[in-house]
DNA sequence: GTGATATGTTTTATTGAATCAACATTAAAA
DNA sequence: TTTTAATGTTGATTCAATAAAACATATCAC
């Protein structure tokens, strides 16, 4: 990153959580199947340090490392299903008749015990 | 990052899959709850320019600005889950009777269709 | 226990990710 | 349609994430 945003300072505790639990059951998954750090990060395409780190749950690492890690793990199962609108019950009981593409005014409306 | 990893410049598809997908359904979300960009930006503790990307799926952004996003919007249901062991079955297959915490030499015996 | 390999740690150099400001464009509200 | 706020875009700046090498440590296989 650089020009060093909150997030990467101060991350949130359930954040900070959800990330040492995935890197954990990434950890969990590549020992299960007998590969190193750096047999993954290769077939990654990132370096056996990095690959590491995502064990470690790093919350500044790119995203796309991580669901690289796995990616290649073959643990994609249920990542097309994060945020699924279709079970977003808070969502839809917001939601309005029609759809806009822009939140203008409606933060008025809705908002505020956020 | 910087010193470019591979996988910033050529993230596989079926990864790009999955970050354009958690991107649309997070600006969705968003929008069904009337927030703007900067809205949820100020939650997370990121710019609005990075909340932006992360809406198209930018591999290179950090991940804890994609939970932290989620979690801005009581979206994490379920990402505890991700790569969860229980449910790895192609890792309890490989798994043997120990649990070791390093790969030494079974990398011999297993892999190589990796 | 011994030897060999995986992983951790430290250091250095590099570069691009994140921020911000300013302006352009888009789209919702009235 | 008009207004005006939300979002997109551009360019400059900054500094942290990455890679890589070298060495230390941990731990598995035998």
């Amino acid at each position: 990153m650089a020009k060093t945003s909150k997030i990467s300072q101060f991350t949130p505790y359930p954040v900070e959580q959800v990330l040492v639990s995935i890197g954990r059951n990434i950890k969990t998954a590549r020992l299960r199947r007998g590969l190193r750090l750096q047999d993954v990060a290769e077939r990654v395409g990132i370096s056996r340090y990095v690959m590491s780190d995502i064990e470690k749950g790093k919350p500044t690492t790119a995203i796309a490392a991580y669901i690289g890690a796995l990616w290649a793990l073959r643990l994609t199962d249920g990542l097309l299903s994060i945020a699924d609108p279709d079970a977003d019950r808070e969502g839809k009981a917001y939601e309005a008749s029609r759809a806009p593409t822009t939140a203008r005014k409606r933060k008025a409306v809705i908002d505020n015990d956020f």
